[in-house]
DNA sequence: TCTTAGATGTGA
DNA sequence: CACATCTAAGAT
């Protein structure tokens, strides 16, 4: 286990979300396996935020790479992104989906749930269970001992499929969604398979 | 297992 | 007013 570097989001955010998935994201005592991404770009997709809010655009602009981008949808549910920055091609990704690892004790008491697959299947679910709030918007997710990501080397490795995003009602079609195939702990099960 | 309606706050 | 969601309830 090494934490992933301010490097590993300075690139394109499709490569990002990609190889996101297997890899593992902590949060104070609570920890997961990252099993379902979605990748945004600021530049040509008109979901991002960044088509649509100037404050999103400003907030790429003065947070490096590895930064929380956290935001409440439908009143009343946090998601939880991460910055990804290059200088040409800036985005986001959105954490969607965790296979608990730690602190399922506490993800349960949140969650108020009990089964595991109920935890973190999605992106609302996740941030509740590890308690992600707007109060860690603009907080780094590299260089911190205790909140960021973890690459797993001596793990095998797993089958990602990608296929279009869910929620969304602009630029559908992109297969910018990320998952581990055949994961019971994803949101929503891959759609159109194609293998990564 | 699936479909549906309703709750809810904020940026533009 | 749209919105990167979730849950309970009801039908199948």
């Amino acid at each position: 286990m090494t934490p992933l570097s301010r490097e590993f989001f300075e690139r394109d955010p499709v490569t990002c979300a990609r190889e996101l998935v297997g890899a593992v994201f902590q949060w104070d005592g609570c920890a997961g396996v990252v099993v379902e991404t979605e990748a945004y770009s600021e530049e040509g997709d008109e979901a991002c935020h960044t088509f649509f809010r100037p404050s999103a655009r400003k907030f790429v602009e003065t947070h490096p790479a590895g930064t929380a981008y956290v935001y409440l949808n439908y009143g009343m549910y946090w998601l939880t992104n991460v910055l990804v920055k290059n200088g040409s091609e800036n985005g986001f990704v959105l954490l969607r989906a965790l296979r608990p690892l730690h602190g399922l004790d506490e993800m349960k008491r949140r969650r108020r749930r009990e089964k595991p697959e109920d935890l973190c299947s999605g992106p609302g679910k996740l941030s509740m269970a590890l308690g992600i709030t707007g109060e860690d918007h603009g907080q780094p997710l590299v260089a911190s001992r205790r909140r960021g990501f973890q690459s797993v080397e001596d793990s095998l490795p797993v089958e990602v499929v990608a296929c279009p995003r869910i929620g969304i009602s602009r630029a559908k079609e992109l297969p910018w969604r990320f998952l581990e195939s055949a994961c019971p702990h994803v949101s929503v099960k891959a759609s159109t398979k194609s293998e990564v």
